[in-house]
DNA sequence: GTCAGGTAAATTGAATGCAATATAATTAAG
DNA sequence: CTTAATTATATTGCATTCAATTTACCTGAC
């Protein structure tokens, strides 16, 4: 009865900025970036089930597109979608978080190489100055403000690399881990993050140097070790959480 | 065809509900992997126009099971999803294809670092054994038979890594490719066969003693050569084939 | 003959409807 | 009182339907 969109749903307010040019940013696409959010947020408990009705009304829509995104977020890795039982976000185990940080780690590597190929004095620079600030909120034990730039350092160097099809999928695997992100924040231990600031300083002096696989390498060990701290934490924080059925 | 993908979870076989032992494998992962093979196999012209009710037809399902797989092909990068203009295949450009390959070199460098860390004596034997075969291929200037052994050390190198993620993700971005192998056979030059096979006696000497950051190395150069080739490839043939819009 | 404008057919995007299956609620038996 | 069986409800998967946009076709003006 009511096809009751909200005037302001075609309002696009995500990513890639308001180009009046291309508009071809297409409801579907908003539809998708919304309810992924959703769901890396953690607005839905792990592992719990995706009420198809409840997400319509909540969007506005029903559910044939509804059904076509969670379709997608299911070969995203997001969700997963068991026959004739519907949707349920998708419960990451300790071998499945190391998997994706492995591979994390690769992209990252993979990032760094061609980087090195491509990357400005400019890009330098700015990466050099954000990695000065990091150091900064280390030295003000300020956890919050190392893990942002932390992130952005990291972001620039996949930018770096001229390559859009890595930047995508990096993307990609950063929202899965996102969601574990989101249910707990990485207590990171203090041995470790002086340890990472100073794996932080060989990145720097790798890319200062252009020096493509010694900065692949060093990055996929800086992901290793962050591998490694993500997934005790998972499982500490396991013991604790309920676990499902 | 055959789908080189051995065993992740999109691996399917075509039989229809004729199947009542197994039928854990949805009907949806059914309709999606004959559409893939579809359009993978060419069946489709580049940059052409999906036509929706005739592969309804085809498949024999109504429209909202095939738009839903139209979606999660075009967020594989396959189709690409035009508002109310409906799907198309995508068309790479050389320059898409260059940084496809180069994806494609990071994560198989990965792969080869990983499986260092855990290849049985077993599995490498059985990478030796195909590398002969290979060479025998090699030496008979039987191309057909070389590339098929070659595909197939590269999946054991993946397969070797254990990471399961990794297996999916290097699957996903090989059916992007293989469409480009499938309109025209990577006519390899002389020169440049007789460099790939000497590359993997080094990517096979590496494997052989775990070491995993030079094997890493060695098969993303490996991949940027056969990138390089590629990309000369479908500059040559596009220049013959049609043009899009 | 070419091009602009307008109308008709086709195609897309999304909502609704219906059969099939799973989940819950209830009842009956031990 | 607990547990198995049965019925009722809810949810899923897919087909059908409908409005909206696009594409093709046709007419007419220059």
């Amino acid at each position: 009865m009511k096809p009751l969109i909200p005037s302001d749903a075609t309002s696009k307010v995500l990513g890639a900025g308001t180009d009046p040019d291309r508009e071809d940013l297409s409801l579907h696409d908003e539809i998708l970036t919304r309810l992924r959010d959703h769901i890396v947020e953690g607005n839905i408990p792990d592992g719990g089930r995706v009420p198809e009705r409840q997400l319509c009304e909540m969007l506005g829509i029903s559910r044939t597109p509804l059904r076509e995104a969670l379709k997608v977020l299911a070969s995203e890795g997001l969700v997963e979608l068991l026959p004739n039982r519907g949707a349920r976000v998708r419960q990451l185990s300790e071998h499945d978080l190391g998997e994706l940080f492995d591979v994390m780690g690769g992209l990252e590597g993979l990032a760094g190489r061609l980087a090195c190929e491509n990357i400005t004095d400019a890009e330098i620079a700015e990466i050099e100055r954000l990695h000065y600030e990091m150091y900064g909120f280390y030295l003000h034990r300020d956890m919050h403000g190392y893990f942002r730039v932390n992130q952005l350092i990291h972001q620039k160097i996949v930018e770096a690399s001229r390559n859009t099809v890595l930047l995508a999928t990096y993307a990609n695997f950063a929202g899965r881990i996102r969601r574990v992100r989101y249910s707990a924040n990485f207590a990171r231990k203090r041995e470790r993050w002086g340890e990472a600031m100073r794996e932080h300083e060989t990145i720097l002096d790798a890319l200062r140097r252009r020096a493509g696989s010694e900065l692949s390498d060093i990055l996929f060990r800086h992901l290793r070790n962050k591998r490694t701290a993500a997934v005790e934490h998972l499982k500490a924080d396991g013991m604790a959480g309920a676990e499902p059925a």
